[in-house]
RNA sequence: GGGCCCGUGGUCUAGUGGUUAUGACGUCGCCUUGACAUGGCGAAGUUCCGGGGUUCGAAUCCCCGCGGGCCCA
């Protein structure tokens, strides 16, 4: 862009013939980030307030196609929240802790997590976690997000983590957290234990085994089915369906279980299912949840089979020291020598895996640290009950998720890379002492416990906890830290938007709501908006291994971010799942081009001082009301919409209305008045400026660097504001929301459309000159409406003169030739259809046309009688009205004739 | 097995009771109109998965079936 000073005070803006995303985007967001245009300003106690809670990523490295969807819907909201005049907090935080890191350090370091004392692989996770921020930080950057990085936290910053510790504290004050023993479910690989939101069920090919169960002291067996026969060693009970006809003479009798021979009972539980297998079922501790219910209800004993690392334990005998996998084989061929093994069958089963690292989990027990998320179920559903779902159906996700629950939820994870749990045990009673608030944060192994004897027994020394927190009990507390708590900012608490994907529902917006229910009894969100997940090209899930992914790289690589966020906004409705789409990304870069040339074009006559006269001191044409009145109904539409989160709508309706209704009608029917002296040139120019700047300011939220680039260009000079981004929404003008307008825009387009379409099918240039239209309306009225905007219409189509009549035009018809259609013809007649061509050339084309039209017509040719009927022949006729050759367009609605007068 | 969502021209997609059913991509024809040929104008193409029902009226509501997806067990 470059100005240059013209005379008469007149600006002459030099703009480039194409719009160049890859040089200006970065151009801005170096600018934004000087101007502070992001900044949430604290000090400032008048504007309301938004509040986005972020969900902050877990820093991998990579930005995924599905965050940047994630991300460029809270941008939209952020920047137009900011245009309506909010005070907008859009923070950014790292989600750092966790296994991911820690697998990834072992793979880089060639390691396992016990090979380090815990602070030196500590440190290794700091070091790849800051990388990979830095490396995804400049990504969001580039991808435009509005980010106010003065609110950046990370999870594993003692500030941070002082207050995930505190939350722990006050909680188990409350008596929301304690020290159990129950089953979990644990990850072998990891060695720790995970918790129900961190198991995936993915479906595998099992063998099921038929094993036989010699009755005790009696003879005959059970034969009972199983996918686990390395479980055998645990079983500690037998169980059928109450009343099962098959096993009722036997339920109170003893069976032996091989291949080690305890002795367990028989018992009837309702939750046996007669259907599977044999309908006798081995009740192990544990191989899975149903086993834990059972074991719960019938107060069975427990017996640990399986170590941390998945090995069999003592309690296996001869098999223990083996792998689950080696036990397995070893049971069952010792069953098979023994012939107790009936059979074997293969079944489809899904299994519980480590979202990590894909190994199949146990359920061990262990004591560990639980939160009573149990008792809070009913609180969890009342709350997601009362808060704004967009879209609605999500709400029951949550709803299913909260009733789902049967266990609590375990916090304490073993291993390294996460907030120490604040605790430390008395060596004498094993009594666990928490840290007082005031010490925090504490690292239980370097610092020292809050009391110095046993508040229990008195014993004076005491070991620290080393197991650490879930991942999910930092994060869980972001709403909270953002307003600043344990002293809490009401002004930004509860947050106004919790934004994510529907695969997060079940962790994120749970554990957010169930945290701050239990720390502060507050629903802690407004409104949850969810994304749907983005799936590749060929409509399958995005990966790798697919080979349809897409990095946000190369997607903004080609046109830049303002054109991949067009396909962020519009490419599904909010909440879809969507398939990542390069003919979207193309076509918002053909949309900005096109706008671009339409701004460039009207450049010249965007001028402030004719902007800001009052409509009554110009002389609008109807085209100019219909474009503002249009204009004023978008500017409703969009916001609306945006209100609502409706994205693709919103930009649907302004894409809609730049290309086609400005460019293709308003400005083609406005260029005759702008070139010439005409007195009316000045409303065209003053319409022009607002509908540039405000459709500008509409596309902001979805295309900010665009719209800024053209508000820089064309309309800054005139404005106070440094940056359109903190420029204000449009308002609607209701003055100039005018239906009759409207209909007269529409009747314009109407008949510009059927004149271009009459050249069109003619061949002729669209710059023809049409010497003499007329117009006959069936009304008065329609009459009078078409002479209010003839001189559009006249000069838009450059139409030398144009009538306006009311009634219908006396027209005749004549027939000019008829033509033989040779395709019909020469098949049937061979080489005769020469004849017929020659004998129709000489007929009377009007006489022929006679009789045609009353069925057949018989001719003589080359002495030959031939006979012909309509399909064989074209009739070519021409329309003529008073004499002259006219062309003649028919419109319904309302009832028109156009008459193209050419001789 | 449960919950939720979806099934619209060749492809993707908007649209939750009344529209000539939206738009994009693709296809075809034409046109250098003084912003844009990386453009413009125009055309063809679907009757809304199948069946039944409610209604004056259904792509839109209800039921059944078929197909797909997501989440969970």
């Amino acid at each position: 862009m470059r100005l240059s000073r013209k005379a008469k005070g007149e600006y002459q803006v030099e703009v480039s013939k194409d719009y160049d995303p890859l040089k200006i985007e970065p151009r801005w967001q170096k600018r934004w980030e000087e101007l502070g245009v992001y900044r949430f300003d604290r000090e400032d106690k008048k504007k309301p307030t938004y509040v986005i809670d972020t969900p902050p990523p877990y820093p991998s490295g990579e930005f995924h196609m599905g965050t940047a969807l994630n991300w460029t819907y809270f941008d939209i909201v952020a920047r137009y929240k900011r245009m309506r005049g909010f005070n907008v907090l859009f923070p950014q935080g790292w989600d750092c802790h966790g296994l991911p890191t820690e697998v990834q350090v072992e793979k880089r370091y060639g390691i396992r997590k016990g090979d380090l004392p815990p602070e030196k692989f500590r440190k290794r996770c700091i070091k790849l976690t800051e990388e990979n921020i830095a490396h995804m930080r400049e990504e969001m950057d580039s991808l435009g997000f509005s980010i106010d990085w003065s609110t950046e936290y990370r999870t594993m910053d003692p500030d941070y983590y002082r207050r995930t510790q505190l939350s722990f504290v006050q909680l188990y004050k409350r008596g929301l957290i304690y020290r159990g023993e129950h089953p979990v479910n644990w990850c072998p690989r990891c060695e720790t234990a995970i918790a129900d939101a961190e198991v995936e069920y993915e479906d595998r090919e099992a063998t099921i085994s038929y094993i036989k169960f010699k009755l005790h002291g009696e003879d005959g067996y059970l034969t009972i089915a199983t996918t686990r026969p390395e479980y055998l060693p645990a079983c500690v009970v037998v169980a059928v369906y109450p009343g099962d006809k098959r096993y009722k003479k036997h339920v109170g009798k003893k069976l032996e279980v091989p291949p080690l021979g305890q002795v367990v009972g028989l018992i009837e539980d309702h939750e046996v299912d007669p259907e599977f297998g044999t309908g006798v079922v081995m009740v192990c501790t544990f191989g899975d949840k149903t086993d834990v219910r059972w074991v719960k209800r019938h107060k069975l004993p427990v017996v640990k089979l399986i170590d941390e690392k998945g090995n069999m334990s003592e309690a296996a005998g001869k098999y223990a020291g083996l792998t689950l996998e080696e036990c397995k084989r070893a049971i069952v061929g010792d069953l098979r020598k023994a012939g107790l093994l009936a059979k074997q069958e293969k079944l489809a089963q899904s299994v519980g895996a480590c979202w990590r690292c894909e190994t199949p989990v146990e359920i061990l027990t262990k004591p560990q640290w639980f939160m009573r998320v149990l008792d809070l179920k009913d609180k969890v559903i009342e709350g997601a009950k009362r808060v704004r779902w967009v879209p609605d159906h999500m709400r029951q996700r949550l709803i299913d998720w909260a009733e789902s629950m049967d266990w609590d939820w375990v916090i304490s994870r073993q291993r390294i890379f996460a907030t120490p749990i604040p605790a430390w045990y008395c060596t004498g009673c094993r009594e666990p002492v928490v840290a007082e608030e005031r010490q925090l944060p504490v690292t239980p192994a370097k610092d020292k416990p809050p009391v110095e004897r046993c508040p229990k027994c008195g014993n004076e020394s005491f070991e620290p906890e080393r197991d650490v927190l879930d991942t999910w009990m930092d994060s869980s507390i972001t709403i909270a830290v953002h307003a600043g708590w344990p002293e809490l900012d009401r002004r930004l608490f509860p947050a106004d938007l919790q934004p994510n994907g529907t695969d997060i529902i079940r962790t994120w917006d749970y554990y957010l709501l169930v945290r701050h229910l239990a720390l502060l009894g507050e629903v802690p969100y407004r409104t949850v908006l969810v994304n749907g997940m983005v799936f590749g090209e060929d409509g399958r899930k995005m990966s790798k291994s697919l080979g349809n992914y897409v990095d946000t790289t190369m997607a903004r690589g080609k046109y830049g971010t303002d054109a991949l966020r067009q396909w962020a906004a519009i490419g599904a409705s909010t909440g879809s799942d969507i398939p990542f789409n390069w003919k979207d990304v193309d076509f918002g870069h053909r949309f900005m081009r096109k706008f671009w040339n339409a701004a460039r074009f009207a450049g010249p006559h965007l001028n402030a001082k004719i902007a800001g006269l009052g409509p009554k001191k110009l002389k609008f044409r109807p085209v100019d009301r219909w474009i503002l009145s249009r204009l004023n109904r978008l500017i409703e539409q969009t916001t609306g919409w945006l209100e609502d989160f409706q994205f693709n709508r919103a930009l649907g309706a302004i894409q809609t209305f730049v290309w086609h209704e400005l460019c293709d009608m308003y400005i083609e029917e406005v260029k005759h008045r702008l070139y010439g002296d005409d007195p009316t040139a000045d409303a065209a120019r003053y319409a022009l400026y607002h509908v540039m700047l405000t459709a500008a300011k509409l596309l902001a939220p979805f295309t900010p660097h665009f719209s800024e680039e053209i508000y820089q260009t064309h309309f800054a000079r005139d404005h106070p504001y440094p940056s359109v981004h903190v420029s204000s929404w449009p308002e609607v003008n209701k003055k100039f929301i005018d239906e009759s307008a409207e209909r007269a825009g529409e009747l314009t387009n109407l008949i510009v459309g059927a004149l271009r379409q009459f050249k069109s099918e003619r061949k002729m240039a669209l710059s023809r000159e049409l010497p003499s239209v007329e117009i006959y309306a069936s009304s008065g009225e329609v009459a009078k409406r078409l002479k209010e905007v003839g001189d559009d219409i006249a000069g838009t189509m450059r139409v030398g003169k144009l009538k306006i009549k009311v009634g219908k035009p006396k027209l005749a018809e004549r027939v000019l030739a008829i033509e033989p259609e040779l395709a019909k013809l020469g098949p049937r007649l061979r080489a005769d259809a020469k004849l017929i061509v020659q004998a129709l050339r000489e007929a009377k084309p009007e006489d022929l046309a006679k009789r045609l039209a009353k069925g057949k017509i018989k001719l003589r040719a080359g002495g030959k009688r031939f006979e012909l009927t309509p399909e064989d022949v074209r009739v070519i006729k021409e329309t003529a009205s008073a004499g002259r050759k006219v062309g003649v367009i028919d419109i319904q609605e309302p009832a028109l004739t156009i008459l193209i007068v050419s001789s």
